[in-house]
DNA sequence: ATGTGATTTGTACTATCGTACAAAAGATCA
DNA sequence: TGATCTTTTGTACGATAGTACAAATCACAT
């Protein structure tokens, strides 16, 4: 038998649930929650704003509903990748995996969707910097404790580095990340045309590298704060 | 005689200029362009919502005042620190001390405000999150040719790097430093409490350390791409 | 085929948005 | 003081926002 599937299960084409959510979140991850309406959404969808209501009930319920269909398979990548990045010996190939390991899954898919893990992090970098309220309660409750086993773990391959610094850096990682994902064109744009911000896998390995350095990095100390080094004239 | 200005020049204390700009600098900067009214701007600074329009037309042109305010002085700040920043002789010094120069006036007074640097510096953050075009064109035709005298200016203190991982790992800078602005909070939450995210002065040493080593860390070199570093079971 | 529950549509309501504009108020100088 | 220019105020208008809700339509088990 073909088994044809019920309509509360998954439906296969014009399932306008998933149109709304994929065109929400195509639309919020580019131009930031307030910035886009009900209605633009359902005309991306191909649906009537009526059924944005129907489906989920107002626009924050819309992007609670985004956050929860990505967060769980996004951290259970992660928590997966890392779980193996833990494993190797090497103590600097171990960092490189840990590393790797967070950035991975914010590039490519972390679900259903393919590219979707790109979009739904590039959304969560716009919605960090609008200071969503709906974001901010998801994320902190969703993410941290992911964040804490990335710190644990680094600060683990690094144990001369204090856990406050380590804390620091994977901020900036983030940060840089973030970036990466919202403008991309600025990348192109500064290396004049030889570099693409868009490309994955470069930005990746970018990204890598440069963060596994800067892990590395002496720790600045803050129990021996003698060494201040001097910045020539930086008096006006 | 007194000199009581003339209201051509600056007034004294009640010019409703520029407390409409501070007051909307600062609420664009923690909500975004399109979640704070025009209403909001002027109940903020204590004026009529028709005053902004007298002085700034439109809520764009409100925008792009605040970028006009605050462009030239900020990249001026930024020159002069370069300029020292190339007078050191020591390579690992000059280099430090160039980012020191690019980061020191985003997270300080670079105009005539105090704070202002940083203020002006998470709303670029936001504004770029949002996409937003009055933005977006001031900041390519004001921002670039500074992001490339400081790239080239890496650069030759990094000759061995390639230009274009130059490139990236500069904005990387500007993605960590970016995010730093936007969510300083986050820093104190994961470290327990231990750092303080919202210290400018740490976070500058913090970040300066970080990205010189990231600028310091081996080039990626296309050209010889055989070094594949292996990640242990990446597929599940 | 028909009844039933799930979904989609169309429309309407209220609130708030950006902006315009005339009148009031304040400042400046002959 | 009175004339003139700048600034502030108050109000209003059209557009669009989020959301509610009844009617129409669809999917499917019987």
């Amino acid at each position: 038998m073909v088994r044809k599937p019920t309509s509360k299960e998954t439906a296969r084409k014009p399932n306008m649930r998933e149109a709304i959510l994929a065109a929400a979140e195509e639309l919020f991850a580019t131009n930031g929650f307030n910035a886009v309406s009900v209605r633009d959404i359902a005309q991306a969808a191909g649906a009537n704003p009526g059924s944005v209501t129907y489906h989920f009930k107002t626009k924050d319920g819309l992007l609670l509903e985004i956050y929860r269909r990505h967060c769980g398979p996004m951290n259970l990548r992660r928590s997966e990748l890392l779980a193996a990045a833990k494993r190797v010996r090497d103590l600097q190939d171990r960092l490189e995996a840990i590393v790797r390991a967070y950035v991975v899954p914010a590039f490519t898919s972390g679900s259903d969707l393919a590219g979707g893990g790109a979009r739904f992090t590039r959304l969560r970098a716009v919605m960090s910097a609008e200071g969503n309220e709906v974001a901010r309660r998801i994320i902190a409750q969703t993410f941290d404790d992911t964040s804490h086993a990335f710190i644990d773990a680094i600060h683990e391959s690094l144990p001369h580095i204090p856990r406050t610094e380590i804390v620091w850096r994977s901020h900036f990682l983030l940060g840089a990340l973030y970036y990466s994902l919202v403008t991309p064109e600025r990348v192109a744009r500064l290396s004049r045309g030889e570099a693409d911000g868009s490309d994955a896998a470069s930005a990746i390995e970018q990204l890598v590298q440069a963060t596994v350095a800067a892990f590395q990095a002496p720790a600045l100390d803050q129990t021996a704060p003698a060494r201040r080094r001097a910045v020539a004239s930086s008096k006006t």
